[in-house]
DNA sequence: GCGTAACCTTACGGGCGAGTAGGTATGCTC
DNA sequence: GAGCATACCTACTCGCCCGTAAGGTTACGC
């Protein structure tokens, strides 16, 4: 024959990584359920059989995605956040870090951000994740508090700190979906926001409604 | 026989919403692709092919709850900030009408913010809806800007309302998931975080970052 | 050179669920 | 109380796609 394989035979590690890469590429464009193993497997350039024999089925095989892009992101910003940088210096590197993450690996995150979401037996996975997060944010603006001699409830700190984080994902969400954008102009705006909010909040200011007659 | 139908039968616009009911409760808790013809229409006590007479397709279906979903929602927001009150008094009141609406359509929140997300053929539709609520926001924020004499660039505003939206899109979801949780309270800690930071913005205060060595 | 193990394929089973065909009951109108 | 439209059902078809069985091919040790 004259052409019997195009193909090259690779070691598994190499191939399981071309697989993963296929993978976040098609489930993020398609979501779970609507994306077809064989179209992962083609993607790859590889047969079905071989992601079965290597990652397992296909709800194994987005854990898989899941960890690895997650595993990514949360060494990305904590490779960068340094715990013995001052409270803001600390904060804008995480964004940086993150946001440069998101511009870098964008289907990545739709995986795990827009994907990850519904479908039941990956949410809870990814709350875990979230919750590392938050709690992180959360710890910092708590160190913050305390070096200025104040103190909050634990819960109002880890709501606050939980629209920050909210904001920040739906700021990468839209660096995603702009790839004109700068990751480091969007990390800037939202160390703007994040950091002027918290400030007045570190200060004790507050705002509260007034009362309005129904 | 003894009970030929248990069932009574009833007019078209009734059924039809005790379908939307039944399939939004579906789809929030399976997500589009899990969820089955077959369970919707038995939540909603009533055969499958009335559910294809009535609504359509699957799709049409899912577009039908988006619709019914996202109108509520909008509505409830806009009849509770009228255009002529002073910006944080708006901003307060959406506020409260929006966090009240999710405490009370928990799911139907569920449907539109994590379900429609990553399935191609809905998250157009939603980021439609998004982008109106985003482009009011920015209208909020030009409007006080304008009052106080400065002016900021469309795109710089266009990305805060982004991160405002998503900070509170993200507490909301975090009170669906939070039965015990105060709508009105939540409400009032998203208020600070936002206006504060606001507040700051308007006043022209920025936070750069220092040059570091690398 | 020859076995053995790893890599890789084509080709199929089988289940689940979207959508439909065709028929039955109920109430409303005159 | 006949006619007709609307509400409603049981029971099926059919395609898609997950997961696998069984076999072919390349490298590598000895």
């Amino acid at each position: 024959m004259s052409t019997p394989h195009a193909f090259k035979r690779l070691p598994r590690a190499v191939r399981e990584q071309q697989m993963l890469d296929a993978a976040v590429k098609v489930f993020s464009r398609r979501g779970f359920h609507a994306a077809s193993m064989d179209e992962i497997a083609e993607d790859a350039g590889i047969s079905k059989p071989m992601v079965y024999a290597y990652l397992g089925t296909k709800e194994e095989l987005f854990v898989a995605c899941l960890h690895r892009e997650g595993t990514r992101m949360m060494q990305a910003i904590a490779g960068a956040a340094a715990p013995d940088l001052p409270a803001d210096e600390r904060l804008w590197r995480g964004l940086r870090a993150f946001f440069g993450f998101v511009g870098a690996h964008r289907d990545g995150w739709a995986v795990l951000y827009r994907q990850a979401r519904g479908e039941q037996p990956f949410a809870g996975e990814l709350a875990g994740m979230r919750a590392r997060l938050v709690e992180v944010v959360a710890g910092m603006l708590d160190h913050a508090l305390r070096a200025e001699g104040r103190e909050v409830g634990e819960s109002d700190l880890e709501v606050v700190a939980y629209a920050l984080v909210g904001a920040t994902e739906s700021l990468a969400d839209w660096l995603a979906d702009h790839p004109e954008a700068d990751p480091e102009a969007t990390a800037t705006r939202m160390m703007n926001v994040a950091w002027l909010g918290a400030a007045q909040l570190l200060h004790g200011d507050t705002w509260h409604p007034r009362p309005t007659p129904p």
